[in-house]
DNA sequence: GCTAGCATGTAACTGGTTACATGATTCT
DNA sequence: AGAATCATGTAACCAGTTACATGCTAGC
């Protein structure tokens, strides 16, 4: 087993890579960093990440570390192979695939004139408090980025360049949904 | 069966009802729509369609009707039926749930300090272009909305809303992307 | 000693996609 | 006649979520 295979794996593989390619880290650690650093792009769950991890390991993309963790609670972290990390990179390399996104919230927009008027700008109150939430998260994990560790290192730049999506997405999304508010009540009033 | 049942029912099933809800249509034509009206926000495989329209029919949720379509292709179009309409209603009026997206370009970027940056590079230009054909789209069936219908009526103030988040959303992506894509050369050049 | 949270794991389910099979109709 | 495309349908598969089960550890 010398070079990578190249079957498609799912996508949860790869995350899962990618993370441990920021050093060893246990099933637990794994999701919490997914919900710190990618919340507003990328989500696991443990029903996902410990069979995953498990298949990993026996194909020795990664391995378990014993970490010398003495008195912490048990706990399995695991750290990536040069034979994952080959993979990891093949699998960066590859085109993106572009999955269509299907939003609850716009289809119930989209079926707006069935009801009254006050249903969605209900929905479009809860949209935007939901994206000033994550505004909060974001502003917060940029900080983080920033001061915490070295502000120009290699992967610092494309974390902050995505971070940077969520906040524009943030931005266009809260204006957008006050701009439609108006609309629709004025609208309404004539 | 007076009251609607308000049992959970997959999101598949809504999207047809309310595509329905327009009209007669057959599961083809649903297929159709979607793709012209929802291509940003929403998407169905027949393989998930006809098994659905099926089901709906059995509870009468919706009905076939007899097509008065004499020459044309053998298809079956159903219409929405009162008790289908106030399902509809009963759901939209619901709290929208909001999924966490999976964007597995976002992810690749995430993860680009681990390979060349020309691949990100490369990334962010498929990205661009694909918005780009977006953008085309929307153009279009913004002026079909404009003109063809009556661009007050009720249903098109909210399609148009829809709409113009698929627009703002190309637009926010187009120039985060261009921003991003200077600035990754700029940060490897010095 | 008890509770809350840390941590791992599995089994069952489900929503949805892909691939396949089939036939009718229209156009050339 | 043959190709393209319209149109419906099903079976197999799969990725991912939910719910459940378990046990450890830290703090009260």
């Amino acid at each position: 087993m010398a070079t990578a295979a190249t079957k498609r794996r799912s996508r949860t593989t790869y995350a899962i890579l990618g993370f441990l390619a920021d050093g060893p880290k246990s099933g637990y650690e794994i999701k919490q960093d997914i919900e710190v650093q990618a919340n507003h792009f990328w989500s696991e769950s443990f029903g996902q990440i410990y069979p995953v991890l498990k298949k990993l390991t026996a194909e020795e993309l990664i391995e378990k570390v014993d970490s010398p963790d003495s008195g912490k609670r048990s706990r399995q972290r695991y750290a990536i192979s040069a034979l994952g990390l080959a993979e990891l990179k093949e699998w960066i390399v590859d085109p993106a695939e572009y999955a269509t996104i299907r939003s609850e919230f716009l289809l119930k927009l989209f079926f707006g004139s069935h009801v009254d008027l006050d249903v969605s700008l209900q929905h479009l109150e809860e949209y935007k408090s939901w994206h000033l939430r994550r505004q909060n998260v974001y502003t917060k994990y940029r900080q983080e980025l920033a001061k915490d560790k070295a502000p120009e290192s290699p992967e610092s730049v494309y974390k902050m360049a995505v971070l940077e999506f969520g906040i524009e997405s943030t931005k266009m999304a809260l204006e957008w949904s006050q701009k439609t508010a108006d609309n629709l009540k004025a609208t309404a009033e004539s």
